[in-house]
DNA sequence: ATGAAAGCGCTAACAC
DNA sequence: GTGTTAGCGCTTTCAT
């Protein structure tokens, strides 16, 4: 038996609480829920002596029964400068629900994302947010019935275990490859990924927009996707390699801006002339788009929004819902001097 | 142990092994844990068990008596391009050592990173990585009683209660300076932030170090530190207003790449010729510095590097380990065409 | 070498 | 409205 001597620097458990108050530990549990049935007498005493030892709960401990409120975000990994505003959405619903959110990244592998999401499960969280997840709708839907689950970067409208939030990345394709059109030119080139994933993947969208585009424009038989690897030090084609094509294109929609910043480097770099020999769009509008030494235009995803409607998803899920939600959030086209 | 090989199935508890393998429960927590007095029989008997059923422990229950296996890292915020690289570093020790990180962002605001630590105690986490935190050192030493902690970005070479790791800042922002200097430029200012917080952050350090190099060079009476406003939205000196100044300055050594981006932008725009009116030096050696297009001077801290002696020196620090450390890597100062 | 049993700090069912 | 108590799934003595 404990007695109640409060050690210094001992930790306050309900307990010590309970004792404080002179009330019973269910007692501290429920002011702290707000669970019904606790007077308003009992509740002030309870809270005055919380304050007074500044008492706060064990998450560990609360998670063997009821919830951790704290929510895990799997990314796929840390260097796309498109997360930080990702987050920003997110983080701000959460904390206003008093949730905090923790995130791991999955480096882009199947075996680490799920040891991951495994460690979110067996650390009580009480939902996860993926972000661009490698891993099959499979497994994602098993994954989902142990966990409340969105997923951002991840078209399955069909999924029903777990919802999710998108940019229409289909649309924004559509509308980055429609104004390159308009522009007068027909030797167009998408640049995307290596089609080694499963068919969610935002890259997989947005070609299919390219390829709507230039069909809708009767151009589709010059359609081209160029998969470039995705590492530099493994064999493939170069995305820099897209300048030497005879003829060399006229615009290149980039999948993302990562690669639509170093392309355009490397056309400068070459002495072309952009936008007029070569007009490039990325997406993602990231922060070094907009810097007037790359001027790059791009597809804005509205990336806050999309956070902000995937914690709100996640909450209505874990709150009880459990009909699908899949949401897909309108891009906008930002110009600048690369087209 | 187990990464997870996706069984799904109710859960599995320690119980359900221990009736599997046919022996106590307290066995396979040994078996688990690596403790004393197993015989190799019953390892195997019980590992086979492990398998067989996809056993996964629960960290929520762990924790309320031993480790979970999971530390936290505080974030600053996520828009620095130099924290993958730290991550990079850390991950890999520390899953080397079973252990995994989880990331949140304390929005370099003290009343939320004090909340995000308290969380990451409550959660039972084995042991926290701060970064560039903005609490006081007396607050850290507070935190650091009640888990084990190294921090990043801080230098405080006094504390006792817990590790740091930092570049050597100062030496870094001599490096810089010494640089310009050599360059045959006398009027060098300094790009800084306001000093409104500790005397621990890096600013501050490369603040030293930058006065020192002048000082150094017989160019003491010509030190200028400029500290522009933190957000573009608040009041006071813009970084862009440098370049107002009368004469201009012939050289600036920003505190970080961020603002060395913006800067070498702002200068080009206006027609400035960098580097021989103006040259330009950063901090970070950040991606966009690399960039052809960019092209700018910085000093590349290792980011990888500190992650991973972090990662050490909180493994060794949950070890038991009570001698404080405070390790400074050498940074390196990387030429482009911005100096 | 092995297992029974006492908690760890909570929540929730059930008494009163 | 309030207290008692039985777990949650582990770790860790302490017997055997």
């Amino acid at each position: 038996m404990t007695d109640g001597s409060a050690k210094i620097g001992g930790k306050i458990t309900i307990k010590h609480v309970a004792q404080d108050a002179g009330v019973s530990v269910a007692a501290v549990s429920k002011v702290m829920r707000n669970a019904y049935g606790v007077s308003d007498a009992m509740r002030e005493k309870v809270e005055r002596s919380i304050d007074r030892l500044a008492y706060r709960p064990s998450t560990a401990a609360r998670g063997m029964r009821g919830r951790t409120f704290s929510i895990g975000v799997l990314l796929v990994e840390m260097r796309n400068p498109f997360l930080p505003s990702l987050m920003d959405g997110a983080q701000k619903v959460l904390s206003e629900a008093n949730y905090r959110a923790f995130m791991s990244v999955g480096e882009a592998r199947a075996a680490i994302e799920k040891s991951l999401i495994n460690a979110m499960i067996d650390l009580k969280m009480d939902g996860v947010i993926l972000v661009a997840p490698r891993l099959s709708g499979e497994l994602l839907a098993s994954y989902a019935k142990q966990i409340p689950m969105v997923v951002i970067g991840h078209h399955e409208p069909g999924a029903t275990a777990f919802d999710t939030v998108n940019s229409d990345d289909r649309l924004g394709a559509r509308m980055a490859t429609a104004h390159l059109i308009a522009g007068g030119r027909e030797n167009i080139q998408m640049a995307s990924l290596p089609r080694k994933n499963g068919d969610f993947d935002v890259y997989v969208e947005r070609e299919k927009g390219y390829i709507e585009a230039m069909t809708e424009a009767g151009l589709e038989n010059r359609v081209g996707v160029w998969r470039m690897r995705e590492h530099p030090d493994r064999a493939g084609p170069r995305l820099a390699d897209l300048l030497d094509l005879d003829p060399m294109p006229q615009g290149v929609f980039c999948w993302s801006d990562i690669h639509a910043v170093r392309l355009l480097n490397e056309a400068k770099v070459r002495g072309i002339d952009v936008p007029n020999q070569l007009a490039i769009v990325g997406y993602d509008n990231t922060p070094a788009a907009g810097l007037p030494l790359i001027g790059l235009s791009s597809i804005e995803q509205r990336g806050t929004e999309i956070g902000r409607l995937a914690a709100d998803t996640l909450l209505s899920r874990i709150g009880g819902r459990a009909t699908p939600q899949h949401i897909l959030v309108e891009p906008e086209l930002v110009l600048r001097s690369s087209s």
